[in-house]
DNA sequence: GTTGTAGAGTTGTACGATAACTTTGACACC
DNA sequence: GGTGTCAAAGTTATCGTACAACTCTACAAC
């Protein structure tokens, strides 16, 4: 057993920590949406800093979006952001926290299905066609067919002509890639859930083929259902420790950091 | 009538071309994680720009979390992080838009509704009943109920026990908070309206305390079908032109960037 | 009223110097 | 061989100054 030391922290940067000062003071809303903060002059003065270091802090808010700067003007406060969705990264090799994710894959991919069955065109019932010969060409060939069973449900949210959703859909797939991989190379080890995995993405294409909306909404969570129960069974030794750092799941966008206090230093 | 310019951009700071420069080689792989970006004094030499352009741009690098600085030691490549979801924020006051996004709320807030009744504890259901309880309140004090309305389907999302789905929807709700104002405010002029409203929540809070999962999915998909009509019959002057900057409607994470040219240039 | 212009104020860029830190290699010592 | 020390080179962090580019305002000129 290895003793684990926290890693010391060789003290933030001077950038960083004015960078929070100032966007802890626009985030407790003293200063509003086109507010000019202190010209570069002044901040040196405050902080007591160099320019450089002030430059740079006001770089690092520029580049999240709480202000934006004007040569010759000035630097001025946006309008509040919305704050982005942004999963711990860490969850992806969880096995709790990826069967969660599915379970948010299920709704959108049965609603997906739902509204691809109801606004479908013939190119997209085309599309899909195609993504599934593909898949199925690349599973005969002996590949594992990742890249193929994506563009598939990418063909299928395509048809549902809502960007939102195919967003949605394509954000939480960077986490499912990995147990997307694992799990279909369990399938190419069991000619029967390949199969099966097959029949079921007929399923949905066949429903939404025939514009039948409730229909393509269960065989997409069916499908889902399943992928969960795949999941279970797939190679243990994938996954890491679960449940563990479930508390903390979430990093919410920039909502993550305390107040910083950074008194005027006297040089 | 007033000829309208198009706003022209004042060609992009070195900074940032820099950094487009950077970011589009880290992106296309050219450079894998751990890898040590040039030194500060070589990229001065390949860009042919000063140190201070140089620092901004990894500087910018360094916010959006793909390099890592060590004083010393070098610049290196970050593990690929995963782009964050990142809706456009134009899209919440456009009509179209904000259908679609309660299009992605209603897939949600039905699986919620199922798990919280497959999932739910005796605590749980005390919450929502007391939720639902503080928005009668507030709608009989005269208020629009926003807040409450916004705790009770918390509450819901809290008894189904997956972080994913609570954050997701918590990230929606972001930009849905204008719609669902403007919609409520339409319910407090609308007495019967009101009361349907009322009804669909107890219909799901029902199913949910009873635990029936699919009365509840179906409860909370009704609830969401409504919203849609109420949001539709809504005060017309709330809504911006729709459905033009539909087709750039998403902002997905850090991905909208072309690949920067920046030659190296003769001073 | 409109236009032109000078001047002050502000951010962007350049350059040089020093501090703080890491890595590496040489070297003595055991 | 293994280990500890130390110096030197290399790298980023910070500082300071100077100038370029841009914006805004006031005021003169018409």
């Amino acid at each position: 057993m290895v003793t684990q030391f926290q890693s010391i922290t060789p003290s933030a940067r001077l950038s960083v920590q004015v960078a929070d000062a100032l966007s802890a003071e626009i985030r407790a809303a003293r200063m509003v949406e086109g507010d000019r903060l202190p010209t570069e002059a002044a901040l040196v003065e405050q902080f007591a800093v160099s320019r450089t270091v002030v430059r740079e802090a006001v770089s690092r808010l520029k580049s999240l979006g709480l202000v934006e700067s004007r040569q010759g003007s000035g630097v001025f406060i946006k309008r509040a952001a919305f704050s982005p969705l942004n999963f711990d990264a860490g969850s992806a090799v969880s096995k709790q926290a990826v069967i969660q994710m599915v379970e948010v894959r299920r709704a959108l991919e049965a609603e997906v299905a739902a509204l691809a069955a109801e606004r479908r065109t013939k190119a997209d019932v085309k599309h899909i066609r195609q993504a599934m010969g593909a898949l199925d060409k690349a599973v005969k060939a002996g590949g594992d067919g990742v890249e193929e069973d994506v563009s598939y449900h990418r063909a299928i949210a395509d048809a549902a002509q809502n960007p939102f959703l195919i967003s949605t859909l394509d954000y939480l797939r960077q986490f499912l890639h990995g147990a997307t991989r694992v799990t279909r190379a369990n399938e190419a080890r069991r000619a029967d859930f390949a199969r099966q995995v097959q029949r079921e993405h007929e399923a949905i294409a066949q429903a939404i083929t025939l514009g039948k909306v409730t229909q393509a909404r269960q065989a997409a969570a069916r499908h889902m259902d399943n992928a969960i129960k795949r999941i279970e069974q797939a190679d243990p030794a994938f996954w890491q420790q679960e449940g563990v750092q479930l508390a903390s799941a979430l990093v919410s966008g920039n909502a993550n950091q305390r107040p910083t206090t950074l008194e005027k230093r006297i040089p």
